[in-house]
DNA sequence: TGTGAAGCTTCCCATCATGGGAAGGTCAAG
DNA sequence: CTTGACCTTCCCATGATGGGAAGCTTCACA
């Protein structure tokens, strides 16, 4: 199998694939004689397993953990739930970040008219009690 | 007033200022004899609006947008609330993606005993059914 | 007046994960 | 033999930020 067979069955792109054994993920593939990596089935499974680690928004960092534990045979579970607990609470931390955001933003554009005048509660927020700058570029030929 | 005033004076790092005049986002600023950047109170409150707008989670492209619609006096605030509200879908849709990860994984998490035998549910569903691949690296010296 | 520390300048590099694209080798089908 | 679809490596770009070096200036203090 050819690194765009792999890649299709595998849902990494070609780049990606390369990429991953270019920093040590997965192991440098053997070539044929025309220096065409070579995949079999075991490899395809590596690279499905770190699309799927990836689609949960594992790093590749985690995801080299986590692999690592799949190989070894003598792992604790509670290692992996480790990492994945872990990841839960980063991901826990940057919704909450997020949904304040979303927050503030819906109180401003709320309370925004959305209309053809200027007034604008979204911008008096961003600025705080600053007026508004003269204007930086793009000057409209000054009289 | 210098770039490490302005720096402290408006929260943003001497570094970022530098790159928001290097990208445009900024306009250059005037320098004293000894090639100091100068500032003034203006220019923290430009920083200052910039600083927010980052702090909701508003790009520098769209922050710069922002600050052009805050200089125009003759702005249409329906302008300014597009922006904003297509931040809000945005954020929200990236909100969606994490909690259906954190979803998922706390169900998996939920599934693994913890403890210290190697069966574990998490790797099973990153590795679907494929079986554990042999050792990848750190070969632990053969027999 | 000297000196050292702190602050400024520019320039280059690193992050993280991914894609784009060029230049060139290879292979299979027509 | 040509054409097109592969493959290879190499370099560059993203977005926003930080780190750090090398070389200025400026200021405070002895």
């Amino acid at each position: 199998m050819n690194i765009g067979q792999a890649s299709e069955a595998s849902g990494v792109s070609a780049k990606m694939i390369r990429y991953y054994e270019e920093i040590g993920l997965i192991r440098p593939m053997g070539r044929t004689g025309n220096n065409y990596r070579v995949y079999g089935e075991e490899e395809v499974h590596v690279l499905r397993f770190i699309k799927r680690a990836r689609n949960l928004g594992f790093s590749l960092e985690e995801t080299e953990t986590l692999l690592k534990l799949w190989q070894d045979q003598s792992r604790e579970s509670a290692a992996v739930k480790d990492v994945a607990t872990a990841h839960i609470a980063d991901l826990e931390r940057r919704i909450a970040e997020m949904q304040g955001m979303v927050k503030t933003l819906k109180h401003l554009a709320h309370c925004c008219g959305g209309d053809q005048r200027p007034n604008c509660p979204i911008l008096d927020d961003l600025a705080g009690d600053a007026p508004a700058p003269t204007p930086r570029k793009k000057a409209k030929q000054p009289a």
